[in-house]
DNA sequence: TTGCGTTTACGTGAAATACGTAAAAAGCAT
DNA sequence: ATGCTTTTTACGTATTTCACGTAAACGCAA
């Protein structure tokens, strides 16, 4: 059985330096090429032609889910392996989206990074349980957001979302009716239909609203 | 001369091989001892007696901070050396504060790593210029936001901001009167003088300000 | 076509705001 | 203690907004 050929893609030269200390003399693991950003990804796979690629996402230009998407473009058969530090759900889901195979914290153990690159060079995928537990929470979350987001674009109009952005913005009503050519009597039904709607009480919640539901920025 | 006494302390593996890696066959160090947490580090210092602590600041258990810290107070001799991921100015500041002689980010050259080790072992501080600059801007930053919030407890007197604060969350003018015991009229004035003094043009931008101010929460 | 939601709009009385004025009450300095 | 400043209290008036009800014009889908 030959070598599979990894290549390391990491701008700290410790982690980089790291790696290749713990997969130095292990038999069936070969490093054939490593860099610090994806600036010559392409040269660096031409050359080197490796199997697995291990990567961080956070380098310097192209992050590495960028990296991690075109590599899944060009070279469908590379397998991308994450190595981050950052084990929040939006980083790791953006990976997988892109197509990474395994995501690892960098705190992973020799044998679990040995794990995870036979995994994916066999055409799994690899996630430790921390991650797995991690993806269905933040899954669940996701799920309760869109839901939420849902609602309001459900319930509210476009015209009302408009009015609703406007006087959160800090616009007057008579503001608001001068600037959508309508009259204030409109902008004020509106307003109550918006109020009747979201069940809110008064302006102060209806600023709040605005703000939670990112229409407007504080 | 003799050689250097290093410890690291890094939750990561991978940055300890890679530090180790690196400073390897250095003639002038010598890693005498390495650890993932804090936990035993009195031991780990009687033990092999270390002169520099690479430290990183995210470590289960006890912070690096804390830790260095704790080191300063036991150790005064023993030089404490953060290397971080983290380059934003609270953790920088906080290890300043914590007594650490110098910073470095954890892509750092093997040169500068060298010379940062020496320097701290010569009793010199050591912080590259990226950091240097970081606690310029943050030192600038913080005056500012100090003055910012100076300007508010100074231009608001105890009563506006109560008054702001219950208009903010939602009461009516004849609600926080009636908590307040005072006319409805009396809380439509000290509205208008916090506008006044705060330049603020409508109800929507008095919420804004309070969420911005946290005088209340979202 | 009928029905439903959206957008438009008005009427009326109550509430809030803008802007000015001003007087007790409290705090502070000399 | 006395005077000065700030805070807190309050009102008047004109304007604006709110709450609540009503309703016409429009589009779209069953």
């Amino acid at each position: 059985m030959s070598k599979i050929k990894v290549a390391i893609v990491d701008d700290h030269q410790i982690v980089r330096d790291g790696i290749k200390s713990l997969l130095h003399n292990e038999p069936g693991i070969e490093i054939v090429s490593e860099a610090k950003c994806g600036d010559t990804i392409d040269e660096m796979i031409n050359e080197s032609q490796p199997e697995v690629i291990l990567m961080d996402i956070s380098l310097p230009g192209k992050s590495g889910i960028e990296l991690c998407n075109y590599v899944m473009k060009e070279y469908e058969n590379i397998k991308v392996l994450i190595l981050s530090m950052y084990m929040n759900e939006e980083f790791i889901l953006n990976a997988i989206k892109a197509g990474a195979k395994g995501y690892l914290p960098k705190n992973t153990s020799k044998p679990e990074l040995l794990d995870a690159i036979k995994a994916v060079y066999n055409g799994e995928e690899y996630y430790n349980e921390n991650i797995s537990q991690m993806i269905l929470k933040s899954y669940v979350k996701n799920i309760k957001q869109e839901q939420e987001s849902q609602e309001i674009t459900e319930t509210l109009s476009k015209r009302e979302l408009e009015i609703l952005k406007l006087f959160a913005e800090g616009q007057t009503n008579q503001e608001i009716a001068d600037s959508l050519f309508i009259s204030i009597r409109t902008v004020e039904s509106h307003k109550s239909h918006i109020m009747q709607k979201l069940n809110l009480k008064s302006s102060v919640d209806l600023v709040k609203y605005a703000l939670k539901n990112k229409i407007v920025e504080l």
